[in-house]
DNA sequence: TATATACGGAACTTGCCAGTTTCGGATACC
DNA sequence: GGTATCCGAAACTGGCAAGTTCCGTATATA
């Protein structure tokens, strides 16, 4: 049951030392590897990563089990690479929204694809919570494509708010770019309540925005502020 | 699957009020069952749920496998009762600190042992994360164990807050009583990092004072307002 | 002291799952 | 078309852990 956590060299066999192979027959199908990680993260964010099975994934992806032990030596590295690729979803640190206040660019952050995308990564991460101490590999993988791309789109968020004086210049950044990632995934993990809309609202609005020195909106909080209908997606 | 979350000897001294059997023989040894329960939450802190064997439990509390099986009809049983029992130990929401300001009753709750006793606790819930969702027992020992008391504790703090008047009365006091907890399961179980005293400190001060409109002391934070030495304790 | 029961330890049974092998069929290169 | 390789399916192996049974011993009641 230990992880295996050996680096490997992934498929790149022995290199031929003078002739290029030029290899003959079927070739080994590469758009499949997608199908068999997303099944893997499926599997995942649903029972675990102890729950889930070699024969849970291949059926999901239709696939043989031998086909999954041909592209990965173990579960373990399946899983490793199954979270690597998240890396390249959902938050693009890139392509903020900037709407000229920190409040305006926090609730355009939440879209419906994106809120889905964010729940999916917590159950993962979830069922991945008590291998995450024993073994580096996953804690890493996990830590680069979940955790580091939502502090980072956080910590850009107040910075600019810095930048522009709309808050104090000496708030802990990096302390507060970690309370919605924290509370989301207590709220999802633990207490088992549904992260939606109104909790991120609330958290907006009754944590981050005071504790950064703002008044949130008088009003119906929330309500307002949303300058996309709810089926308005990216 | 019935439900067996007793605490407490089930089978009391209360004597049949007729045919008495009277039992014989030699009686259940209940003093050993807390060296049990203590044991598998040792394990389960370590290990989690699925990494954790009855061998070891046993072998930890010096018990035979079958003493466990004649106490508890299975591991799942075993270990939904050892988190219940956590629920006694640590805080007490009816013996707080009053320093009479929040930030000073906040900071007296930093002591060592009681950091000591939050850390086990969130390991234990970091082992059983991916266990929760399909277990309604497990997560009901949880919340009534672990969640739900350290919650009660900060909602009493900001209400008392409330009442003499140092924070505002319309604040959220549900979602921020679930800021610190929610950051050190965060700090501790994903981003692996140590929960001490300074990381507290930092979150009283750069979210949690800041969210309810006080403004922390303005010197080198968190060096003052410690009352007790590092050794002292309760 | 006699008896009924609990105890720790160890052997045992059972089932599951990681990982391997085998096989008939499909597919891309020559 | 020939062939080497990949594919999915299924059978197979080996180890590990849940749960059970048995045994020699310890201990509380009568």
């Amino acid at each position: 049951m230990p992880l295996e956590t050996t680096t490997t060299a992934p498929d790149a066999a022995v290199p031929a030392p003078d002739a290029a192979p030029a290899r003959l027959g079927r070739r080994r199908d590469h758009s499949r590897d997608a199908d068999i990680l997303d099944a893997a993260i499926e599997v995942l964010a649903e029972v675990g990563y102890d729950g889930m099975t070699m024969e849970m994934v291949a059926g999901r992806a239709k696939a043989g089990k031998a086909t999954l032990y041909r592209r990965w030596p173990s579960k373990g590295e399946l899983v490793v690479d199954a979270v690597a690729c998240m890396k390249s979803k959902g938050l693009d640190a890139d392509h903020l929204p900037d709407t000229g206040t920190l409040r305006g660019d926090l609730v355009a952050m939440i879209k419906p694809r994106a809120v889905e995308d964010a729940d999916r990564k917590l159950r993962v991460m979830g069922g991945l919570m008590s291998v995450i101490s024993r073994s580096p590999e996953l804690a890493e993988a996990i830590s680069s494509a979940i955790v580091e791309p939502r502090a980072e789109v956080n910590r850009r968020l107040f910075q600019r708010a810095i930048d522009r004086g709309e808050i104090a210049a000496d708030c802990d950044v990096a302390t507060i770019s970690m309370v919605a990632p924290s509370m989301t995934a207590y709220r999802l993990l633990v207490t088992q309540r549904p992260v939606d809309r109104d909790y991120l609202i609330a958290i907006i609005d009754g944590v981050v925005l005071p504790a950064v020195g703002l008044k949130p909106p008088a009003g119906d909080p929330g309500a307002q502020a949303a300058p996309l209908g709810p089926l308005a997606d990216d």
